[in-house]
DNA sequence: ATGCTGACAGGAG
DNA sequence: ACTCCTGCCAGCA
């Protein structure tokens, strides 16, 4: 299906992008922690839809699953480049190879 | 309005 | 740890 690039942001969308702009360098949120900020509980699939939207200079290597590991289609550079932003910007991964979202997890909702 | 799709989340087996 | 199923919501044909 076609991608949403024509269309200005806007509602969930604008939503969506300013929380994840809001996300400090070294931290990261999950999609179902961005769906229950703007005020859609559940709306978690939604918002990777708007991520697969995001335009150029959103961060959206900083959105991660609910285990701290990176989605499955993203379309921004891999799972390694995703690592290597991240880490770049101080987030911790660990051994495992995801990130400890106990320590980089944004909780100022 | 209806149905399908999708960068998810949670629970069950 | 794994897979499978269900619920959720917005956008588009």
């Amino acid at each position: 299906m076609n991608r949403i690039e024509s269309k200005p942001p806007k509602g969930f969308f604008g939503d969506v992008y300013s929380v994840v702009s809001r996300i400090r360098p070294g931290e990261v949120m999950t999609y179902g922690q961005i769906a229950l900020v703007i005020g859609r509980p559940g709306a978690a699939r939604t918002v990777g839809y708007a991520m697969s939207a995001a335009p150029p200079g959103l961060p959206c290597h900083r959105v991660v699953t609910r285990f701290g590991d990176m989605a499955r289609g993203n379309i921004f550079g891999g799972a390694e480049n995703q690592r290597r932003l991240l880490e770049a910007e101080g987030v911790f991964f660990l051994p495992n190879g995801r990130i400890d979202l106990k320590k980089c997890l944004k909780r100022d909702i």
